[in-house]
DNA sequence: AAAGGTTACAACCGCCTAAGG
DNA sequence: CCCTTAGGCGGTTGTAACCTT
C-alpha cells in the first residue's frame, strides 16, 4: 500500500492563485488562525489541497514579507549562509524573516548562481561552495560541515538559555540600505493582486460588523496596511512589519509560519560574523571564495 | 510589430520527519 | 514498537513578462 495522496486529487484546483482564492484563505485564516491546513479546504470552501493553502499562506499572503529586489547586504548574506549551510533554504531563511524559503531559493538559482559562476570563472574558484577548488572534494568535508552545524546548534541553545538577547541583526544593519539597490524593484502581478486583495478586504472589514471582537478587525487593518504598503509607489517594501510595529496577531502569525524566533535571538556570534563587513573584503564579490570552514569554524566556537 | 529567446517566480511534486493512535 | 498522516522542506517545472533581433 502505497503513501497516500495528500489530497484528493479530483475536484482539486490547481495552478495560480486567484484574488478571491486569497481572500477566502486569508479571511478564513484571520478568523481561526494559521495551522491545520488539513481543515482549511473544507472549513473555508476552497478547492485547493492543503498543502496548497499552507503554501499560499507562508510564501506569498503571510504578513511581513519583504518582496522586490535583494540588497546587496541580503545577497552576502545569502551568500555566506548558503557557504556555511547548504542548500537549506528554511535555515537560511530564519536569518532573513522578511523573505521565504522560496523567494531566497529562487533569487539564488536565478540570479545568485550565475554571479558566483562568473566570478568563479574570473577568480578560478568554486563558487558558492565556500572552498577553493582543491579544497572541494576534501575528505570529512561533510562531517566538518555537520559538525559545525552541531556546535552551532549548540552555541545558540547556550545563549537562549542564558537568556542573552541581541537585537534583531536585521533590524540593524541590512535595513540600512534596504533601499540602496540599483535596480528598481520589479513590479510583479502580486502588487496588483495585493491592492485588489486590500480593497476586498477592506470591503469585508465594512460589511462585517459582526467581529465585536476588536483584535480581528484590527489584525485585518495590519493586513490591509501591509498590503498596501508592500505596493508602495516607488516599489519598495516598507511595511509596517519592517519596522516591527506589528501587532500581537501578525507576530503570532509569523512565529507560527516561521521557525522559532528564538534561535535569531540566540546568533549573537554568529551575526556577529555574518555581518562584519570585513570579512566581505569591502565589495562583497570575493567573500565567499575567501572563505572555509577552518577559519569560520574557528572564530565561531 | 512580430517572433524567438531568456528570465523570474509562483506553484507543484515527492520525499522526509515527527506526532499521535 | 508500528502504522498512518499532517506538515515541512528542497528540487523542479510551467508560464507570464521581459528582452533582443
Amino acid at each position: 500500500m502505497g503513501r497516500p495522496p495528500c489530497c484528493d486529487k479530483v475536484g482539486v484546483k490547481k495552478g495560480p492563485w486567484t484574488p478571491e482564492e486569497d481572500i477566502i484563505l486569508v479571511s478564513y485564516i484571520q478568523e481561526h488562525g494559521p495551522g491545520n491546513w488539513k481543515a482549511i479546504p473544507t472549513n473555508s470552501g476552497l478547492s485547493r489541497c492543503s498543502k496548497s493553502c499552507r503554501l499560499r499562506w507562508t510564501n506569498y499572503l503571510r504578513p511581513g514579507i519583504k518582496r522586490g529586489s535583494f540588497t546587496e547586504q541580503e545577497e552576502n548574506l545569502i551568500i555566506h549562509l548558503q557557504a556555511l549551510l547548504g542548500n537549506r533554504w528554511a535555515a537560511i531563511t530564519s536569518y532573513l524573516p522578511e523573505r521565504t524559503d522560496n523567494d531566497i531559493k529562487n533569487h539564488w538559482n536565478t540570479h545568485m548562481k550565475k554571479k558566483l559562476r562568473r566570478i568563479e570563472n574570473e577568480g578560478g574558484m568554486i563558487a558558492g561552495s565556500g572552498f577553493s577548488k582543491n579544497q572541494s572534494i576534501a575528505k570529512g568535508q561533510w562531517e566538518k560541515r555537520l559538525q559545525t552545524d552541531i556546535n552551532m546548534a549548540k552555541q545558540a541553545l547556550q545563549e537562549a538559555l542564558s537568556m542573552e538577547k541581541p537585537s534583531f541583526l536585521y533590524e540593524s544593519k541590512p535595513s540600512s540600505s534596504s533601499h540602496s539597490s540599483s535596480t528598481p524593484p520589479s513590479s510583479t502581478t502580486y502588487a496588483s493582486s495585493t491592492e485588489n486583495i486590500s480593497r476586498l478586504l477592506e470591503n469585508w472589514m465594512r460589511k462585517a460588523p459582526k467581529n465585536s471582537d476588536k483584535s480581528t478587525q484590527h489584525s485585518v487593518k495590519n493586513f490591509v496596511n501591509i498590503g498596501a504598503d508592500s505596493t508602495s509607489s516607488d516599489g519598495t517594501i516598507t511595511s509596517v512589519a519592517n519596522n516591527h510595529i506589528v501587532s500581537p496577531e501578525i507576530s503570532q502569525f509569523q512565529v507560527d509560519s516561521k521557525p522559532c524566533l528564538d534561535e535569531r535571538f540566540s546568533l549573537s556570534l554568529i551575526e556577529t560574523w555574518l555581518f562584519d563587513e570585513n570579512y566581505w573584503g569591502g565589495n562583497g564579490s570575493n567573500i565567499v571564495l575567501d572563505f572555509s570552514f577552518d577559519d569560520a569554524s574557528h572564530e565561531l566556537f
